[in-house]
RNA sequence: GACCUGGUAGCUCAGUUGGUAGAGCACCUCCCUUUUAAGGAGGUGGUCCUGGGUUCGAGCCCCAGCCCGGUCACCA
């Protein structure tokens, strides 16, 4: 392994902490009294008494016989001052002279303990008397500093490293944090709302036989004692309406769903939706409910109902305005395309400039159109309503109009964050629907769905009529937190992996050269070059490569340069 | 999948017609007891993404590739 000069050092101090007695990585409890926002919040409490924290080291000025260090906990940063004869036992002040100035280095984990006080500058600090190192850190952390104008200097914002190395881009940008706390928040808000409610939280397969619930690419895997094919699933609509059947009133789910597609800004081949179903509702029903708990959502993350996303203010604030679908097309194209047939409809495409294909059926047809001509222009929330048949298979039929189905999203931004229907729970209608997407797929539509034979027979036995909704988990934190890209929402967003580290043993040209070099033992540099016939750009590389494996030397002499075996 | 921009020290970034690889912070040595992004002085540190090529000479030019990002295509 190549090591750079920095982590050489700080192997050297973790043997010489050893050297001295000191464990880097021990093994007890270390007890703590308090948080360190415990501490900044409840500043009063806690002056002049003594407290026991841990946490890493984030900087260090040391001026003589005493020091500042900013320790850096998980409820916040604080500073520590720590003075060389009230840490050290000894006369020659080894914890502080060796132990803290020398061995130790940011980026450790360290445990104290001392006494809460404000410095002459009016700062929050500790007192140390007493320091435990809890773990030595032998990488070197990028530096983040704030100045005094809150301006961020050297900031780790190289966005490839900070998502392969999220740990590090959490323990240095504050703000990463933030947003991942917030998640959290949304989420348990969600589960508080449902709660109270009576609904149940359950768990579905994500392995499925058959991919159903959506139309989108799926992963396949296989089951070996089975010797089957799997897949990943898609969605859990099916399995969730399964339950309804076997009677609970209102199911929710948080799931993990995949799709084997494409990825940019706001895809992720893993993400999170957010499904409940609720027997005895409608669509009409399950608008108000979402616009609701999105209001309590949004207040509870951000204490305001009111979000910044991008340039734009969006109000969460409930209700919201309710379009049919056809009425957007009408207001943003002048085009009035219901009950329109394909003929007209593709006509209409066509003159407000859109690509059609004589495999695009009327329900493609509109949603292009509603997708390229309306879709941005609703940045509050809003739900467009009653789909087309064509797009919506597992939709129930609109109860004044048959061509419609009784379907809502709810656009935020110009981006769809939830999808919604009156189920369809008709059985005979639903393998119709199916049969009718059989026949898109058949058509060319790859992504049409499959036929799943035993959700069918679920709804042979009776579904009650059921609302059920499906909301986008990445793309809610993204707007709540004001983040634009979905990497900024996962954890551990998809990446290609990293490159190889180079390999240890010799390449074809290295072992060339050092066969050559084992039969004179020493030679002329220039003239193990010529015999070499290697470029002078492989020349260099190969001699720099058998010098790296400690297998060759230069050495600079009077008689001019030499090449010799180690 | 197509096109465009990038990849240089631990981090953030410079690098002139192609001519000895730079700065700030970090790190190391020394001075300094309540400091404030970053007190003073001196020093160390490089696979210039990878592999070929052109050239006396390549971080820079040419070819191929890898990875991040962006735009488009795709995306119930």
């Amino acid at each position: 392994m190549q090591l750079s000069p920095l982590e050489i050092i700080r192997r050297e101090s973790l043997q010489k902490l050893r050297d001295l007695g000191i464990n880097p990585y021990p093994a007890e409890e270390f007890k703590t009294t308090a948080t360190i926002k415990d501490i900044i919040n409840n500043f009063e409490d806690f002056d002049g008494k003594e407290v026991v924290l841990a946490g890493r080291m984030m900087s260090r000025r040391i001026m003589g016989k005493a020091s500042f260090a900013e320790l850096k906990d998980a409820s916040g940063r604080m500073q520590i001052y720590i003075n060389r004869d009230e840490i050290s036992s000894d006369d020659e002040g080894t914890m502080y002279n060796t132990v803290f100035k020398k061995l130790l280095d940011m980026g450790d984990i360290i445990g104290i303990k001392g006494e809460v006080f404000k410095t002459k500058v009016g700062e929050e600090s500790v007192n140390v008397k007493e320091l435990t190192v809890l773990s030595k850190s032998l990488r070197p952390l990028p530096v983040v500093k704030t100045d005094a104008d809150g301006k961020v200097h050297d900031a780790f914002s190289d966005n490839e490293q900070r998502y392969r190395r999220r740990y590090v881009d959490l323990i240095v940008n504050d703000h990463v944090k933030e947003t991942f706390i917030k998640r959290t928040k949304i989420t348990t808000s969600m589960r508080e709302f449902f709660n109270t409610r009576g609904y149940l939280e359950v768990e579905t397969p994500i392995l499925q036989p058959i991919p159903g619930g959506a139309a989108a690419r799926p992963f396949m895997t296989h089951h070996n004692a089975l010797d089957m094919p799997l897949y990943l699933r898609i969605a859990n609509e099916l399995y969730l309406k399964r339950l309804i059947v076997g009677g609970f009133d209102a199911v929710y789910e948080f799931a993990k769903d995949f799709r084997n597609e494409g990825m940019d800004r706001t895809h992720n081949p893993e993400f999170t939706v957010m499904e409940l179903y609720v027997a005895y509702k409608d669509y009409n029903w399950m608008m108000s409910m979402t616009e609701e708990l999105l209001e309590k959502i949004c207040l509870d993350t951000n204490n305001t109902s009111e979000v910044m996303i991008g340039n734009n203010k969006v109000s969460f604030k409930a209700p919201y305005p309710r379009v049919p679908i056809l009425e957007a097309i009408k207001i943003h194209t002048g085009f009035d395309v219901a009950g329109m047939n394909e003929v007209e409809l593709r006509d209409v495409c066509k003159k407000v400039g859109i690509d059609v294909d004589e495999t695009m059926g009327i329900g493609k047809m509109i949603d292009e159109l509603f997708g390229e001509k309306c879709e941005h222009h609703y940045i509050q929330p809003t739900f467009i309503t009653d789909y087309p048949k064509e797009m919506s298979p597992l939709t129930k039929e609109h109860r004044t109009n048959p061509a419609l189905t009784e379907r809502f999203e709810l656009m935020v931004n110009g981006k769809e964050l939830a999808n919604a229907y009156s189920e369809l729970n008709d059985p005979i209608d639903q393998r119709a629907r199916f049969e009718d997407q059989l026949a898109l797929s058949e058509k060319g539509d790859d992504e049409a769905m499959f036929i799943d034979q035993d959700f069918i027979r679920a709804l042979e036995y009776g579904m009650p009529p059921t609302s059920g909704i499906g909301i986008g988990i990445d793309r809610l934190v993204m707007f709540m937190t004001n983040n634009a890209s979905i990497q900024e929402v996962l954890f551990f967003p998809q990446m290609k992996p990293e490159k190889k580290a180079p390999s240890v043993e010799l390449n074809d040209d290295e072992k060339v050269l050092f066969e050559m070099l084992k039969k004179v033992n020493k030679i002329l540099l220039n003239d193990l070059k010529i015999q070499s016939e290697f470029s002078n750009k492989k020349w260099d590389k190969t001699l720099k490569g058998l010098t790296k494996h400690n297998l060759a030397k230069v050495s600079n002499t009077d008689d001019g340069l030499f090449v010799e075996l180690i």
